[in-house]
RNA sequence: GGUCGGUUUACCGAGUGGCUAGGUAGCGGUCUGCAAAACCGUUUACGGCGGUUCGAAUCCGCCACCGACCUCCA
C-alpha cells in the first residue's frame, strides 16, 4: 500500500496524500439519490465519479466499505407545497402508496446504474429503514445539548454549536452573514435561529410518511439520515465522504454539525465533491426543468437529442473531464465522444492481434507510470485517457509496422488496458455479446466472402450491388486491408 | 448582497513559470476497382489591462463576463 494518490479534500481546499485511517481499511460513504423520480444525466456524474474512486481504490488493494444511502423519506419540496412530503405529493398525483413510488424509482435508478457499469456498494441503507437510529441520534444531541423541542419537533441549536465548534467551516459561511440572509420557511417562528435546522419535524394531519418518536408523530429532519447512517456502517470517524457540490451547504455543512454535536469527533476526514453538468451553461437539474433522464438519452427519446447515446458513450463523456469541473453537455460533444471510445475500444481489439517483435521502439514501463500519476492526481481521469491514447497510438503504429513491441512489451500493454480501461474507468465494449449479435456476424461472413469472391473476378456489379442493398438494409460496409468490417447505421 | 469557483484553439476538455495534453471536427497523406472506414501527419489557443520575472496562458493586482451555493437539488 505506497500508494501516493492525492485527495482534493472540500475541507482544506488542497490536495493531499491519502492515508486511510485503519489501513488496508477505507470507509466511504456517498450521498445516493432521492427516489421520486427517473435519474438524470446529473445524477450520473457522482455516481462514475465514486465509482471512480471506488474502483481505483479497490486496485491499490484496500479494503473498502462503500456505502451509499437510498432517500426514500422525503424532504420538504417548497413553502408552496405547505411542507408536504416530496414522496409524497408525487403519491398522490399517481395515486400510489409512497413506498411503490419509491420502490418503481429505485428500480429504475439501480438499472441505469448497472447500465454505466458501475459497481454495487458494499450497502445500500434506505433512510426509512433506519428511523430508530436517527431517533436514537437525536436523542444523543439532545443530551449534549445542541437541540431544543419545541411543539413536538425538535430542531439543531446551531448557535449554541459554534460557540464550541466552528459551524461554517465546510462551505465558508460565516454565521452572522446567515443570519441576515436567510430566507423566511415554514416553521421557521419555532425556531430560536433562522439558521437552526430541524432534526425531528411534527408530522401535519395530510402527512402519509410518518412514524412514532419521542417527541411527536413525525418524520425525521433534512440531514439526520445521512449522519446516523454513516455512523452506523463507518464509524464516528470514516475516510471519505461523496456527494455533489450542491451539497455542500447546508446538507453536508449540518451532517458534520449533528454528527460532531453527538459524538464530538470530526466525523470526515476527506470530503470529496464532484462538480455539475451544465446544458447551455447552466446547472441541469430537476428543479430547472432543463434535464435529460438517463433512460431518454439511452434510448434519444428527446428533443434537445440528435441520437441515442450508449451508456458507455456517456460514461467516456464523464471521464473526459476532471470531477471537479463542470461539463458542459452537447450532441456534439456525445459524439465526440462516442467516436474517441470506439478509437479506443478498436486499438484494444487490434491490439490482441499484434506479432512480437525482437525489439521495442516505445517505453510501455513510463506508460504505466504516465497511468498511474495520473490517477494519483486527485483521479485525473481526462489526463489518464490522453496517456491511453499515446498507447492508441503505440498499437496503431505497431499495426502498420512503424513501431515495434517486445512479446513482453505486448502482454504489458494488455496489462495496462485491461487495467485502466476496464478495471479502473470501469469501461466495457458494449458491441459483443448477445446471441442475435452472433448470428448477425456469422450472417455478416457468408454475405462478405460472396462479395469477396465476386471481387475477386472483378465483377464489381454484384459486389457494388451486394453493398448498396446492405446500405438500405441499414448495414454500412467496410472494406479493410484483408476482408471487410460491418456496422449496423 | 455574501461565499466560492470559472473564462484555454472550430467544439468538448486537461495542464503547467520555459517542454505538442487528449478526443472530435477541419486539412494533407497512406490504403483502395470505386466508396466508406481505418491509420499516419498537421493548422488555428490560453477574457482585458497592469505588475513580478531572464521568461507567464501558468504567480500577484484591478476590471469585465459566466456559473455554483446561500431553498429541495447529484
Amino acid at each position: 500500500m505506497k500508494s501516493q494518490l492525492k485527495l482534493y479534500n472540500s475541507l482544506t481546499r488542497r490536495k493531499k496524500i491519502f492515508t486511510p485511517l485503519h489501513p488496508p481499511y477505507v470507509g466511504m460513504y456517498v450521498c445516493g439519490p432521492t427516489v421520486y423520480s427517473e435519474a438524470h444525466l446529473g445524477h450520473a456524474r457522482p455516481a462514475i465519479t465514486f465509482d471512480l474512486l471506488y474502483r481505483y481504490l479497490l486496485h491499490l488493494e484496500y479494503k473498502v466499505r462503500y456505502v451509499r444511502n437510498i432517500t426514500d423519506v422525503g424532504h420538504l419540496e417548497n413553502d408552496a407545497d405547505e411542507g408536504e412530503d416530496k414522496i409524497e405529493k408525487k403519491a398522490r398525483l399517481e395515486h400510489l402508496e409512497p413506498m411503490e413510488v419509491v420502490q418503481k424509482y429505485l428500480n429504475s435508478f439501480l438499472k441505469n446504474m448497472q447500465d454505466l457499469n458501475t459497481l454495487h456498494p458494499s450497502i445500500e441503507p434506505r433512510a426509512s429503514g433506519h428511523i430508530i437510529e436517527q431517533i436514537e441520534l437525536i436523542k444523543e444531541i439532545l443530551e449534549k445539548g445542541y437541540a431544543y423541542e419545541i411543539n413536538g419537533s425538535v430542531y439543531f441549536d446551531v448557535l449554541k454549536y459554534s460557540k464550541k465548534y466552528n459551524y461554517g467551516k465546510l462551505s465558508g459561511r460565516v454565521l452572522e452573514d446567515l443570519q441576515a440572509s436567510t430566507r423566511t420557511l415554514d416553521g421557521q417562528n419555532e425556531k430560536k435561529n433562522p439558521f437552526d435546522f430541524a432534526l425531528w419535524k411534527k408530522a401535519t394531519p395530510g402527512h402519509l410518511m410518518r412514524w412514532p418518536s419521542p417527541w411527536s408523530v413525525g418524520f425525521p429532519g433534512w440531514h439526520l439520515e445521512c449522519s446516523a447512517m454513516s455512523t452506523k456502517y463507518l464509524g464516528d470517524v470514516f475516510d471519505i465522504h461523496g456527494g455533489g457540490m450542491d451539497l455542500l451547504f447546508p446538507h453536508h455543512e449540518c451532517e458534520i454539525a449533528q454528527s460532531t454535536a453527538a459524538t464530538g469527533n470530526e466525523p470526515v476526514r476527506y470530503w470529496v465533491h464532484n462538480n455539475m453538468i451544465t446544458i447551455d451553461g447552466q446547472k441541469m437539474a430537476r428543479s430547472l426543468g432543463n434535464f435529460i433522464t438517463l433512460d431518454q438519452l439511452f434510448t434519444g427519446d428527446h428533443p434537445m437529442l440528435q441520437q441515442a447515446y450508449t451508456p458507455m458513450t456517456i460514461r467516456f463523456f464523464l471521464l473526459q473531464a476532471h470531477y471537479r469541473s463542470t461539463i458542459d453537455f452537447s450532441n456534439e460533444a456525445l459524439q465526440a465522444a462516442e467516436k474517441g471510445l470506439q478509437k479506443l475500444l478498436k486499438a484494444i481489439e487490434t491490439l490482441k492481434k499484434l506479432k512480437p517483435s525482437l525489439t521495442s521502439t516505445v517505453d510501455i514501463k513510463a506508460l504505466w507510470n504516465n497511468c498511474h500519476e495520473a490517477m494519483d492526481d486527485d483521479l485525473n481521469s481526462p489526463m489518464l485517457l490522453s496517456h491511453l491514447f499515446d498507447g492508441v497510438k503505440y498499437i496503431n503504429s505497431a499495426n502498420d509496422g512503424s513501431e515495434k513491441l517486445t512479446a513482453a512489451d505486448l502482454e504489458s500493454l494488455k496489462k495496462l488496458f485491461n487495467t485502466f480501461v476496464f478495471d479502473i474507468l470501469g469501461l466495457k465494449d458494449e458491441a459483443s455479446g448477445g446471441n442475435e449479435e452472433k448470428l448477425a456476424d456469422d450472417l455478416m461472413k457468408i454475405i462478405i466472402n460472396l462479395r469477396q469472391d465476386a471481387k475477386n473476378k472483378k465483377e464489381w456489379g454484384i459486389s457494388d450491388k451486394i453493398r448498396d442493398e446492405l446500405k438500405n438494409a441499414g448495414i454500412i460496409l467496410k472494406d479493410l486491408k484483408d476482408g471487410a468490417d460491418w456496422v449496423k447505421e
